[in-house]
DNA sequence: GCAGCTATCACCCTATCCGGGGAGGCCCTG
DNA sequence: CAGGGCCTCCCCGGATAGGGTGATAGCTGC
């Protein structure tokens, strides 16, 4: 059975290259070609294609929202994007509303029909700076409430103490001050803790501290 | 500059072979080869690498563990995992845990540079089928979490930039050195950024960009 | 009692930061 | 073109932090 695929490009000569340069593999069908995505979510309906080429610039409603309202009423299908541009933020914004990957313009010769096998097995064809934004932004989403093995750092009471008062912006004379200790001892204390948190600055400890919650 | 590279395999022909390999790119420095991640924050705190080549089966601590303990450390190293085997899950969870890219042992002699070349200029090379995985993660986390609108303090991007750079750790001299700007620059930055933020110190400043997530 | 840990304090020297100036160049806007 | 941000650089002097070393005292547990 043959991969069907629909086009949606406001600009007919590519869309009528797209569909020449695809009726050359064998395995392809070219079920449908669009001129606008006003009516997407029926056109796909209609011509039941497996993979959508999309134009991220499209008149009306944009390439973007196009992938979301496909992807929220039909999402077996899988949606290719095409751009001119790389490292645009709107790769990444249809990549977040359901693109499986997406391919440059002037790559189309070369690199559609690789990218559409690609598609077709699972694999999501996207360039590595697009990865990168990705990944960030994956690795930015609060860690599936693991409790994150808190680094035990061994810290005693009064160093705790002493990193809190750091963390606030406290001076070292001004720490002293309020523990009623002196300003040597609180130096000590900040020397463990920097052996202790493998830091070696103030700033670091603050850094680290709030990040690891130890205050 | 160099491009500062750090190799971890356990298996010592693979390590030689890549800095063999790597040598032969004159913007290439390999400044480490260990068998192990045992040591490897303190390893990679050591030998100062901007790019750590990781292997994902390791003995000892994995090199999943230990991608999450590096960029957990010393986050602005990148690190590319290598592997056997794609498509593995372990893939996947290397990425969750902080590296940048990752690729195949058996394209090493085809692909390692470019690879690398890639991480440098800010892409994540990775097949498309770990993209996949990736982009599927991504969609199904909630859309994200409105963070609680900071206060604008209207920092300029530079002094976001050097903000960054304090709340990593760094001294004025080593800001200076990463931004490519004097000494005196960076000072004039920070007292802007003191304005803004209402603060007088540096340890202040970290505490506010973290809370406040300005960074 | 002694070893080990914590908390306390001290001194010396250097590195770094902080505050308060001044100043030139660039680009944009009114 | 005048002014206003912004980025860049510079000087000075005082304040603060950081590294190294050492010391006393209390508390704990074996």
């Amino acid at each position: 059975m043959s991969l069907r695929i629909a086009i949606f490009d406001d600009n007919r000569n590519i869309r009528e290259s797209i569909t020449l340069l695809l009726s050359t593999v064998p395995s392809f069908e070219v079920v449908g070609a669009f001129s606008h995505v006003l009516d997407c979510v029926d056109d796909v309906r209609h011509c039941k294609p497996d993979i959508v080429l999309m134009d991220i610039e499209m008149p009306g409603m944009t390439g973007i929202e196009a992938v979301g309202a496909i992807r929220q009423e039909l999402p077996h299908i899988q949606v290719l994007m095409q751009t001119v541009f790389e490292d645009d933020d709107r790769v990444f914004d249809s990549i977040c509303a359901g693109a499986s990957g997406y391919i440059l313009k002037n790559h189309l010769n070369t690199k559609l029909v690789e990218s559409i096998t690609e598609l077709q097995y699972g694999g999501s064809p996207m360039s590595p700076s697009i990865a990168r934004k990705v990944l960030g932004k994956l690795q930015q989403i609060p860690q599936h409430v693991k409790p994150e093995e808190a680094p035990d750092y061994r810290l005693t009471v009064r160093e705790k103490e002493v990193l809190a008062c750091i963390v606030e912006g406290l001076s070292y004379k001004m720490i002293a001050d309020r523990l009623t200790i002196s300003y040597e001892t609180v130096r000590s204390h900040v020397k463990k803790i920097y052996e202790k948190l493998h830091v070696a600055s103030l700033t670091e400890a603050v850094a680290k501290a709030i990040h690891q919650r130890i205050v």
